[in-house]
RNA sequence: UCCUGGAUAGCUCAGUCGGUAGAGCAAGCGGCUGUUAACCGCUUGGUCGCAGGUUCGAGUCCUGCUCCAGGAGCCA
């Protein structure tokens, strides 16, 4: 098919000059000359730019539309392109009609005014906040990144697998879990004890949604060899910051004949690969976060690109926390985890980096990570961003049988996660992984403060509108 | 969930000692201009988050609630 262009296709100069164009689109603002014309800045969300229409005061609705045009009314023009006359942009469409496709109800109280927004209040109309620069640069951020992450794995053959949302084991061991059921909760079945009964229950036992795709990839992983997921992951966790939502997505590969090192070494390719992609498909919209959001920005990412990510171990990081002579509010500890305001440090202060922290004390960290040859340590590790903390987190699996039930025992969890002890039993490997929160990558890349711009429609405690 | 701060015009905010509401932007009208965060003039626009209380009188003081933001915990 033949598509008609868009406003992109004339800011890569895909339009030939002179010659007849059609465009459909938003008015974002109108400016009038007595000279007799009008000045329409036309977007349709193809790019970060708009462009310039110009509109001669002799169309024939010049006086009965096109002088009430005003933000937010959906127009198709047609007309020729030209070079343009004025400054601050190249090109403007000179036009020979223009249709108004739909009018803005009462333009004072459009939501979207021609002024300035807070973030806080664009949340309050997310369902018009893409119309903004804001949040049109990072819907199209958002999408090259997740194009740049599925490029990134299919070239270095990683299959795409899509792990269930719904699922019954209820201690996937990473936080509060939403429950999901068809029963009638005004009127619960009860067994003989008095307790719910679940038996009665659409899947026949209790379910959730997921909070990780990854004990499901681990079993591809040991068929497939290289697999990831990416997909929506949900935490019904009470988190008021500025960096949790209750749904988000995240990317999980999981790898086969690997071991902690060389899982460190793909995520921090991985990390370089993307953010060099987004920094080559997204200049306008980077140039954008740069000016308006975190001036260091382009800068931060470039550093990404061109300098090999921190490394050390906990027991390193603690060593240099302790020597740092910094006032912590908790203390650093061998044996403790580190908070946010040790790790913000690491990344933040001491390495101006992302920082990949190893081997952390096995009694902190969850079942199926590796046990060290120490006794102490297992094979875990976290990437740490400065100004987002913790945005990876991944680990070496526990491939012997003995060790993994060892661990799972006292969690009980080896009467649902029967299927998961069989990927031990049926040809164990050595596999290693990570998991990484999408939207965590998005608010670094954009420079953004509030995981909640990263998102269309976020969902947090107390709110799940739109 | 905890701590701190906040809620006043469509938006961002000011509002003194408790005395009946103000600005900028937006919007509307007019002027000017190949304009582009335009500019100049005029105009419209308010259940001061909700519910109680104190007071002759509450945007202002007190109590409770709701919502929002920042930080913490939990985590990605």
């Amino acid at each position: 098919m033949r598509w008609q262009p868009q406003v992109v296709d004339v800011i890569m100069g895909k339009v030939a000059l002179d010659a007849p164009l059609t465009l459909a689109g938003w008015v974002r603002s109108r400016r009038d000359s007595k000279g007799g014309f009008s000045f329409v800045l036309l977007h349709d969300g193809s790019c970060f730019d708009g462009l310039q229409v110009v509109l001669d005061a002799s169309l024939a609705n010049y006086e009965t539309e096109i002088l009430k045009l005003s933000a937010g009314c959906s127009i198709r023009v047609s007309g020729v392109l030209l070079a343009s006359q004025g400054k601050g942009q190249a090109y403007e469409l000179k036009a020979d009609t223009l249709e108004v496709l739909g009018w803005v109800e009462d333009p004072e109280s459009y939501p979207i005014a021609k002024k300035r927004h807070t973030l806080e209040y664009l949340r309050s109309v997310a369902h018009l906040r893409p119309r903004t620069n804001t949040f049109g640069a990072m819907a199209r951020m958002r999408n090259s990144l997740s194009q740049a992450i599925h490029r990134y794995f299919d070239a270095h053959g990683f299959f795409w697998v899509n792990t269930p949302i719904i699922t019954a084991s209820d201690c996937e061991g990473a936080g509060e879990m939403f429950r999901v059921s068809t029963l009638d909760f005004l009127k619960l079945p009860r067994n003989a004890a008095g307790q719910v009964d679940f038996s009665q229950d659409f899947f026949g036992k209790e379910a959730f949604l997921t909070v990780s795709g990854q004990l499901n990839g681990e079993a591809f992983c040991t068929a497939l060899s290289r697999i990831y997921t990416f997909g929506p992951t949900f935490r019904a966790e009470n988190s008021n910051t500025s960096r949790h939502l209750a749904e988000f997505w995240m990317v999980e590969p999981e790898m086969a004949f690997a071991d902690l090192a060389t899982i460190a070494d793909v995520a921090e390719a991985f990390l370089q690969s993307v953010v060099s992609d987004l920094l080559n498909a997204r200049d306008a919209d980077i140039a954008f976060f740069t000016e308006h959001y975190d001036k260091q920005l382009r800068g931060r990412l470039e550093n990404v690109i061109h300098q090999p990510f921190a490394r050390m171990s906990y027991t390193e990081a603690v060593s240099i926390l302790q020597k740092s002579g910094k006032e912590f509010q908790f203390p650093v500890q061998w044996g403790l985890d580190l908070q946010s305001e040790h790790e913000r440090f690491l990344a933040e202060e001491y390495a101006k980096r992302p920082v990949i922290v190893m081997d952390y004390p096995e009694a902190i960290k969850a079942f199926y990570m590796r046990r060290n040859d120490d006794g102490k340590t297992c094979a875990a590790m976290d990437i740490l961003a400065p100004g987002i903390g913790e945005i990876i987190g991944g680990s070496q699996r526990e491939e012997r049988l003995a060790l993994l039930d060892e661990k799972m025992a006292p969690l009980g969890l080896a009467e649902n996660l029967g299927w998961y002890r069989d990927l031990r039993r049926y040809g164990t490997i050595p596999h290693a992984g990570f998991g990484l929160g999408f939207e965590r990558l998005l608010t670094y890349a954009t420079g953004m403060e509030n995981i909640r711009d990263a998102i269309p429609f976020p969902r947090v405690p107390g709110s799940a509108e739109f």
